[in-house]
DNA sequence: CGGTACTCCTGAAGGC
DNA sequence: TGCCTTCAGGAGTACC
């Protein structure tokens, strides 16, 4: 379930590849994923020079030489491979897209459920898209901090977990990072988003940012050898401490001593993981 | 306009 | 073993 540190990681791994690398083929093998692809697709980035790549959100944008933005969305079950140069590709049922660079690199991708989105857009005017216009401030950046936050919470009534969720207040957090953000901050999930304090809105930004950079991290750490794997960027070895967790034993350092278990609640329609005794 | 429920999709997992 | 149901979720849309 790719979230911000996800994509972030594979625009590093797309950066070490095929960044300064040429398009010399774009195969486009359906219609469409969650949206049509643009039906200029092909056209507007084959023999296109990919010169910087760079995300936002959950979005990986490559800017290409002719004033066109590739954006690449990986939904939930999204992946992105690029294989070594000259290296033969076999392509399966669920690879829907594919490059082919001039340095002889392939990139595919592959997307089982198809809730994911690639699109062209002019670089110019591509947050006028309007995908891109309601999006809020990227967590890790000065756009984002504690008062920002507690200003924008002030004026929400749902509970804080469906709050952090929402990309139009802040952008890149999903369902996994939610939860483990509010589990850090000692937050409860079902807290309305307005009764949260000042103090505790510097907690949870703290946490937001720290859960994320973390995990970019470790995404990092997982791309170091990725010419050993297989080349598939963005999925890593994670280690949440609530989210999946349920019924399963609080870690030694939580708040409960370790002696709570994980619980799970449906919230929006969506399972929230949390430990009772840390959140309040 | 804020909030919520529903929708898309397919593979994995669980029940019987 | 095999069929059926349920669940996973990002983000748009419909609706109150």
């Amino acid at each position: 379930m790719p979230e911000l540190p996800e994509v972030e990681t594979v625009c590093r791994g797309l950066q070490q590849t095929i960044e300064r690398d040429t398009i010399i083929h774009t195969n486009v093998r359906r219609a469409d994923l969650r949206i049509p692809f643009t039906p200029t697709l092909a056209a507007d980035t084959q023999n296109q020079k990919v010169q910087t790549i760079r995300r936002r959100s959950k979005y990986a944008l490559l800017d290409l030489a002719n004033g066109k933005t590739l954006v690449i969305h990986l939904g939930m079950s999204g992946r992105v491979l690029v294989t070594e140069p000259d290296q033969p590709i076999t392509l399966e049922k669920h690879d829907h897209f594919v490059l082919k660079f001039e340095s002889g690199r392939h990139m595919i991708y592959t997307d089982a459920r198809r809730f994911g989105m690639i699109f062209s857009h002019d670089t110019q005017t591509l947050n006028d898209h309007k995908l891109f216009t309601n999006i809020g401030p990227e967590p890790l950046s000065n756009h984002f901090n504690s008062d920002f936050l507690f200003k924008a919470l002030q004026k929400r009534k749902s509970n804080i977990k469906a709050a952090l969720l929402d990309q139009k207040l802040v952008a890149g957090i999903g369902n996994i990072y939610a939860s483990e953000a509010l589990y850090e901050a000692g937050i409860h999930p079902q807290r309305i988003s307005n009764t949260i304090t000042q103090d505790e809105c510097a907690s949870l930004y703290r946490s937001v940012c720290d859960v994320l950079s973390r995990a970019i991290d470790a995404g990092g750490s997982s791309l170091k050898d990725y010419k050993h794997a297989d080349g598939n960027m963005g999925y890593f070895q994670h280690n949440f401490a609530v989210y999946g967790r349920e019924d399963e034993q609080c870690r030694a350092n939580c708040a409960c001593g370790g002696k709570g278990r994980v619980q799970k609640i449906v919230q929006s329609g969506r399972s929230t993981y949390f430990c009772a005794t840390k959140q309040v």
